[in-house]
RNA sequence: GGCUCGGUAGCUCAGCGGUAGAGCAGGUGACUCUUAAUCACUUGGUCCAAGGUUCAAAUCCUUGCCGGGCCA
């Protein structure tokens, strides 16, 4: 304790405080001088503020409650708007209406939840508002709430206190409604053909499925190391072992790797397999699967534009057409189509010096061929690509774990589907041969053998039907259709540093 | 991990060597159809942290912390 004889001004109680929140927490002892607890009983049988609104009638009696986010006193009556989720909605007082309780609004402050009741009426100005006859404080805020009119600019404070940007953001208030509005449609989607929604273990004691580095936690009273799952994909197959034909799975993922736009170490998977069909018809099941989502609901095929911002510092951006049918193209001849059709038919010489000369594709020394070409299609195809398109027929040598094509062994049968420049959803004809499987993982695991899930490998021996998988990352997709920038701004609360 | 930008009042921001500023929010008063209500007066700061340079640092330098963007 190096600090120990300075004073800490952390965490000092009330006269520490600045005059805002002071003045906040005085107001509790006068509300209980006039016998009210501003944290009382509940407030049952309210409609929401969108109800309110949308059932108008002329003088109907209603019982509302939400947060005030603003007021505008004028001697002896008071217009203010309260929040829910669903939306805005004007209240209006007067001494003549609420009598003794007329009072009460010197005391509310902005951010106060409240509870009325009264009678809708129209404004000279047209707003559809609350004429109360009766009003009560259902629970004190003892914070500030940032400036309804600029809101929080700082991105940082966004994430770390969500429920602060919920109250001030409309949009940060949509883009989670849809978020949930999308994993419904999803669910329907497959529900309706005849998939069924399975839970897999998200402890598991191998991580298997996908490389990548796992998080590692503990079990006490086995004394063994636990691994955060990184993919379900092998539980899943071992339904299909079981007898399943149709089965997919929503949840989350962990991996224990960077952070960035579109990077969170928890993420949301939904992961589908379905026997006896292969990635075209995958392909023809997500191609489906996005535009019935996108169509119910963001209710458009154009989805993810924005107009340029008023200052000209951000630009517009074209929307992204999700117009059915969707292209399938072979990953060789997108490759040929930017580099050249004499591509896989000139030397390996050449093509470096194709890519450091008229292509500038930066290549490194270490990069083996298949990844030279793999660069020239990440930096001139994927990131170029806006509207959907399904790559297929990858070389062997990007998807070890894929079936072989069985007219040309060099590709295997899966597909990546590329939306605006993000892979969005790879799509497989699963590899169901236990032997052939063997050996790419006893490939992949290297040394480690540890790492061979023999029990997953024991399963494929009794009979793995041939079989479509797909997976799509839901966080990505919600960022597609909604047009979020930030993988941030889909997760409701994203992994930051701890503060101090 | 590298480069780069940022952290100043509750919020949005200005100030970039010479006494810490504005708008909104807050406080007091006025006002019975306002809606970024209006009008008058007014409170409010460990300028992210720690060192350094200087007569003088929010401002310049170094290091650290947290975050954004680009790259790997």
């Amino acid at each position: 304790m190096a600090n120990a004889t300075r004073p800490s001004t952390l965490h000092l109680p009330m006269e520490d405080e600045s005059e805002l929140l002071a003045l906040r927490r005085a107001r509790l002892d006068t509300w209980r001088e006039l016998g009210i607890d501003p944290f009382g009983d509940a407030f049952p049988g309210t409609e929401n503020c969108k109800q309110a609104v949308d059932n108008y009638v002329d003088e109907r009696p209603v019982r509302i409650a939400g947060r005030l986010i603003s007021k505008r006193e004028m001697g002896k009556n008071v217009f203010a708007h309260i929040l829910d989720e669903t939306g805005k909605l004007q209240v209006y007082a007067q001494v003549q209406g609420l009598g003794d309780k007329f009072a009460f609004w010197k005391l509310l402050d902005i951010g106060d939840f409240i509870g009325g009741e009264g009678t809708l009426f129209t404004t000279k100005t047209g707003e559809k508002t609350v004429k109360l006859s009766d009003l009560r404080i259902l629970s004190k805020s003892l914070r500030p709430i940032p400036s309804q009119w600029y809101g929080l600019s700082d991105v940082e404070q966004r994430y770390r206190q969500r429920y602060v940007d919920m109250i001030v953001s409309e949009d940060a208030r949509k883009v989670l409604l849809k978020r949930s509005q999308i994993v419904k449609e999803v669910r329907r989607f497959f529900e309706e053909r005849d998939f069924t929604e399975v839970e897999t273990p998200m402890m598991q004691t191998i991580a298997g499925g996908a490389a990548a580095r796992p998080f590692v936690t503990k079990h006490n009273a086995l004394g063994i190391d636990l691994y955060m799952r990184i993919a379900p994909e092998l539980y899943l197959k071992r339904l299909l072992v079981g007898g399943m034909t149709k089965v997919f799975e929503i949840n989350r993922n962990f991996r224990n790797e960077g952070i960035s736009r579109r990077h969170n170490p928890e993420f949301t998977m939904l992961e589908a397999y379905w026997a006896y069909a292969d990635f075209t018809s995958m392909a023809q099941l997500v191609e489906d699967l996005i535009t019935t989502v996108a169509q119910k609901v963001i209710g458009t095929l154009q989805v993810g534009g924005r107009a340029a911002s008023e200052d000209g510092t951000v630009p517009a951006l074209e929307p992204i057409d999700l117009t059915p049918p969707w292209p399938r193209t072979p990953y060789r001849e997108l490759v040929k189509s930017v580099a050249g059709d004499d591509w896989f038919t000139i030397t390996e010489a050449e093509r470096r010096d194709r890519c450091a000369g008229k292509l500038g594709v930066e290549i490194s020394s270490v990069m083996g061929d298949f990844e030279v070409t793999n660069q020239v299609f990440e930096k001139l195809v994927e990131a170029k690509t806006r509207n959907p398109l399904f790559v297929t027929h990858l070389p062997k040598e990007l998807v070890p774990l894929a079936k072989q094509n069985s007219a040309d062994p060099s590709v295997v049968d899966v597909f990546e589907l590329i939306i605006a420049g993000q892979e969005v959803a790879p799509g497989y004809s699963e590899l169901n041969n236990p032997v052939v499987q063997r050996q790419r993982l006893e490939e992949q695991a290297g040394e480690e053998k540890q790492n061979l899930d023999e029990d997953f490998l024991t399963a494929l021996e009794y009979g793995m039907p041939p079989a479509g998988g797909i997976g799509i990352g839901i966080d990505r997709l919600v960022m597609t259709l909604t047009g979020a920038e930030s993988i941030r701004d889909v997760i409701l609360f994203p992994l930051l540093k701890p503060k101090i």
